[in-house]
DNA sequence: CCGTAGGTTGGACTTCAGTCCGACATTGCC
DNA sequence: GGCAATGTCGGACTGAAGTCCAACCTACGG
């Protein structure tokens, strides 16, 4: 039973994170996750408790999911310069839902930071591993002391971009802007570092 | 007494507009305007026949203020180098709002934009008054060819810096991020293009 | 083959959201 | 000073939100 039992959990996680991401948390209601999830009201209260803690179980879904997803790229690609052109072309990939969603953790974080802050705490866990990520990638590029720098700044550039493209609906603005961030990157992987 | 109306309506948008900002449309109660506003719930629906009616005059509030603000800068500066510094010192003045709710324009299209496309249309227009307004400097700088591009590229990385400061609560990036900013600008001006 | 633990079910409950309304006050005009 | 028009007020209404619950399955160990 425990097999069926998990399944059960996983789709409320999974659809409930679907929900929360095209439609925001707070705009999406407990009936919502019923209807998407196929698992009725009272089940799913068996498994959480509260509307709350199927958000942290999203999160904590959405979590893992990056964590194995950098892993494997630390595994598949050897060089750090791979590793960082594999990362921008998370944009390109995603077009289509951050033209209409938005950023994931983007939109997200602003929705939790301004009511929520222990949540948001959790939502701010997938910008740090990203982080943490880069600044390895940088690291072995050779810029040892300015890798978190660097790092911030190509996730910010990454959430401007996402906004931008979201706000203004806008594909062309996203590759366009992806290419100079690319160009940005493999500078420094050349050495040729510039500060803008 | 259309004066002291016009003072009531007043004081219900700005009420509204602030706690759209820092909670958010969808978690602002209608209770919550009429204690921020201390208009008594009738009298705020003699004035607007809906919350989203409400959103839609805040927007409008905004928007004007904005569209006076640029308006302000463009009689104030007499360089388009001046007004482009001016644009960017937006950052560190906002610097205690942005850690704690976010960038208002930001922050309200991505809520907006997951649901509600016609209201998302609206916020949309904050955006084009700086995009607008950030191309007539460029222009006036000599690149008229891509006057444009630059200025979306400013506004996405305003974003980028905001959506980070506020993820991270730090201050510091944003000023150095600021600064950043306004070296690629001035470079710009000088005339030193460089396309990262 | 029955008892117990684990899992499933949908309706009932409470609370609060947004909305509406009827009564009342105030103002400006004849 | 009276009568419209304009503006003020708070309670009542309806529906939906999140939550809880008691009854009900299903599987397995004794």
């Amino acid at each position: 039973m425990s097999k069926k039992s998990e399944r059960t959990r996983q789709k409320i996680i999974e659809a409930a994170n679907r929900l929360f991401y095209h439609q925001g948390y707070h705009s999406t209601s407990f009936t919502d996750v019923v209807d998407a999830s196929g698992v009725p009201r009272g089940n799913i209260y068996y498994y959480f408790k509260s509307k709350e803690e199927i958000l942290t179980a999203a999160l904590s879904y959405r979590i893992s999911r990056i964590d194995h997803m950098l892993r494997a790229w630390s595994g598949q690609y050897r060089t750090p310069i791979e590793r960082l052109n594999r990362f921008l072309e998370i944009l390109p990939d995603s077009l289509d839902s951050l033209v209409r969603y938005g950023c994931p953790m983007g939109t997200l974080n602003a929705e939790l930071g301004k009511n929520e802050p222990e949540l948001q705490i959790k939502a701010r866990a997938m910008f740090l591993l990203f982080e943490d990520w880069l600044t390895d990638q940088f690291a072995e590029l050779g810029y040892a002391g300015r890798a978190r720098e660097f790092a911030r700044r190509l996730l910010a550039r990454g959430q401007g971009i996402s906004m931008i493209t979201h706000v203004y609906q806008d594909r062309r603005f996203l590759m366009q802007e992806t290419d100079l961030l690319a160009r940005w990157v493999n500078k420094l992987a050349r050495g040729e570092e510039q500060d803008i």
